[in-house]
DNA sequence: GGGCACCGATGACATTTGTCACCGCCCACC
DNA sequence: GGTGGGCGGTGACAAATGTCATCGGTGCCC
């Protein structure tokens, strides 16, 4: 365990990227073996450079910071991926565990922490940002079932009920029924309130 | 001439803060005066501070870049104000110009970049990024009238027309109008969609 | 086998929303 | 001094939406 730690960095400003890399070359014990700036990108790299710890922004161009530990779980079961994110709405925490994600933080920690992190994960560990993860039990699962939010999602532009019914080959009808038993579950006044609370309740 | 830049970071992320600030300070012609995690902090050290050249993100919390670009302007003359941003829609390019920004760029610029541009800036020179500024020019100014706007921001949370109303102090009719007016203007099927319309081309 | 939840649909109904025409008021500009 | 545009409003009408009851089908679990 006296090796360094292989790490990979995955965010699309390069900006970020590159002074987190120089940062990070600061500490002794970390090497930065890769950078990528797209979900495909930090797929490749990863297959390329096998690092030990993956650190992934959740929006990307491309795949998102979901989609690309949903792969490198199988394809790289030795690489332990963590998601920074800037912005974070609770469901995607839970989403995050579920694909095996090992640590998961805000943008927000300063960078003598996300070493920190870095080490922990990497020895097996993990860690959950406290404040994302009270917004995470406290926001609960979602109360929509897969249909429904289907079908929100497709409300989320604004389109009127036919567009709806069209795009999800259903009647206008039973758009309708969805839509007003997804509000009605949201305690939402119309569908475009209900999509409002299920984007940050992060259900969407 | 030859003094120091003297730099102040706005950000409201730690990470990207701190990585920044190291990154500037590799630089020997940059110092990195004053550092702040808010926009009503941003305003509080430069007046503390009075740096050359106050580098602000576009959105923070309390105020928001704009806003502290706008402040300053009157505060602080002679600081020149960049603003950095993630994901920057059109819209607000134009209304930095309007209060006095040299510089705009997308978080994608490299570091050599950026501390490139701080010294143009401090010379007195401007800088807006390519891309940003096609898209402002293709998207133009906005055709809304000042209260079709502010009513549609309003209608910006899905509240139907009694709840906008009655915050606008309208009646809910003419709120209707407005509505309608500017769903039409920006060719959109409803209010909800003309929010996402508005919104993506910065009108909002 | 009986409950139960989800899916998809229909019909009916009240409410909300979008649209249009038209009004008066004020202010700026020519 | 007229003209035009923005503001605020009313009334009316058609269309979209929300809500409810109800149906049949499926699959799951006890």
């Amino acid at each position: 365990m006296t090796d360094r730690v292989r790490v990979l960095l995955a965010d699309d400003e390069h900006l970020i990227r590159g002074a987190l890399a120089a940062l990070l070359a600061l500490e002794d014990d970390l090497t930065v073996v890769a950078e990528a700036a797209s979900g495909p990108e930090a797929l490749a790299m990863a297959a390329a450079h096998r690092p030990d710890v993956a650190v992934l922004d959740l929006q990307m161009p491309g795949l998102d910071g979901l989609e690309v530990a949903a792969e490198l779980r199988h394809r790289l079961p030795e690489c332990r991926v963590m998601i920074v994110t800037g912005h974070g709405r609770p469901g995607y925490l839970k989403r995050a565990l579920e694909v095996g994600v090992r640590g998961f933080l805000p943008k927000t920690v300063s960078a003598s922490d996300l070493a920190g992190i870095i080490r922990t994960v990497r020895a097996g560990g993990r860690y959950v940002d406290p404040e994302l993860a009270a917004e995470a039990i406290s926001a609960g699962d979602s109360p929509l079932t897969p249909r429904e939010t289907d079908v929100l999602e497709l409300a989320a532009d604004g389109s009127p009920v036919a567009e709806i019914a069209e795009r999800a080959a259903l009647s206008p009808g039973t758009v309708r029924n969805y839509l007003s038993s997804a509000a009605g579950k949201l305690g939402a006044e119309n569908r475009h309130a209900a999509v409002r609370i299920a984007r940050e309740h992060g259900w969407l």
